[in-house]
DNA sequence: GAACTCTTGTAAACACCGTTCACTGAAACC
DNA sequence: GGTTTCAGTGAACGGTGTTTACAAGAGTTC
């Protein structure tokens, strides 16, 4: 069954265990401590034999970015299925409370990938995973049809562009939207969403909140119903 | 008059070389660039003298961070003093806009400050801009008296201690605040419109929207809209 | 099986990094 | 004038990314 050879697993093997060498040392010690040297010292090989696998140091953080953004969508994807209700509020809100609650255990990979003025960070990656989400969510959403509340015509270009990427990412469900259900005002509300998600969960995994928060979770379920409620999904969820 | 040694003179001539090439490095080639070997070629001495102003390369990290929040707060007080109507929405707005102009034409400066995952960084430079800012703004604010929206009460420890951190913040102002004025309602919704703005900014800046936003600007505005109005300042401003 | 190539690793070297330490020379002080 | 204080030096230690030449085993070809 295994075309592989010999040679071929073990260099993915090899290649593996860099990839959770690398992962291990940003966890335990941070970016900075994701050394090639460090990675080679737990694999028991030499800094330079890396070089067989990754082009530069750069490659390998791009590389473990990437893992990242994977590990995270399988979590995000596991707390999704764990919401077996059929109302999509409920799983909009599982997945919001799975990316906190991964945010705050994995503080060092959350910077890595979502706070770092570096480009080539795999934001094809991320985005995918909020692609590969939201579709499916909004696409089984198409019972609550709200109104279209008007939005700038500034922001028409982007938002139909957006509308249109959500769409083939619906359609890949097999599911078509007509334009009343992925109006442009809920796109907005999507993207408002976003913000307001990315927002709460980076001042608290970052500490820049302007006062000390005690209890920043009854903060965040108080914004999740609020961003709820703007994307239409006022009576789907009981305040837990 | 000035009292200062010949002596002391020179060392706080140097001191600033220092912070201004750790600027420049950091501005130029990013935080990873700012190195003790860099900073002191820049001046045309060697790495260890930097010892005698700083106690290791983590110390000169933190001063940076705090000479970052001092300017920062310096352009946001510059854009604001400039804002010369009455409206306090248009104050309100104004540093906002100046916020965003900063963050964008400071990323590695922002990346530093406001997302690191690190302690030690300035957080209370930070904080006392915020509340400096925030403190005369809502001071102002006094006729805006609107009606207090519920808020859980499981939030109300942590707004409580907020709205008296704030009121120490006006009452350096000469302003004593109410109840009624600053509200626990309105403290909440001072609370997410930092999450909002921020939100917005750092995704921005960090490039992590899920899709290409061709037109960041008018976005921000109009959350800006949306935000003022839950915060009270609806008729304030005259949209853009 | 021998000869060959391809792959994976090594060791040495280069230039860079933070940090320590013993030192120099000049300014400041008494 | 003698002494102390102090900014700065040079050498050194162990760490880093990266390149280079080289060894040794795996896979392939005849």
């Amino acid at each position: 069954m295994t075309e592989a050879t010999r040679r071929e697993r073990l260099r993915a093997e090899t290649e593996r265990e860099i990839r959770q060498a690398a992962r291990a040392l940003l966890v335990e010690s941070g970016r900075d401590a994701v050394t090639l040297r460090a990675i080679a010292r737990k694999l028991g090989i030499t800094a330079p034999a890396l070089y067989r696998y990754y082009d530069s140091h750069d490659a390998l953080l791009r590389q473990l970015c990437d893992d990242i953004c994977a590990d995270m969508a399988a979590a995000l994807y596991a707390d999704l299925a764990a919401e077996t209700s059929g109302q999509v509020g409920c799983k909009v809100r599982a997945v919001c409370h799975a990316f906190r609650r991964w945010a705050l255990a994995h503080p060092q990979e959350f910077a890595l990938v979502f706070a770092s003025p570096r480009d080539p960070i795999g934001a094809d990656q991320f985005g995918s995973v909020f692609l590969q989400l939201a579709g499916p969510l909004i696409a089984s959403n198409q019972a609550a049809n709200h109104a279209d509340s008007p939005v700038p015509t500034v922001l028409h270009e982007d938002l139909v562009r957006f509308q249109q990427v959500l769409r083939d990412a619906v359609a890949e469900h097999g599911v078509t939207l007509s334009d009343s259900v992925l109006n442009l005002g809920k796109i907005y509300h999507v993207v408002q969403s976003w913000v307001r998600l990315y927002g709460h969960v980076a001042l608290e995994v970052f500490g820049r909140f302007p006062f000390a928060v005690s209890n920043p979770e009854p903060m965040f379920d108080t914004m999740l119903d609020q961003m709820l409620s703007d994307i239409g999904f006022a009576e789907d969820v009981a305040v837990q």
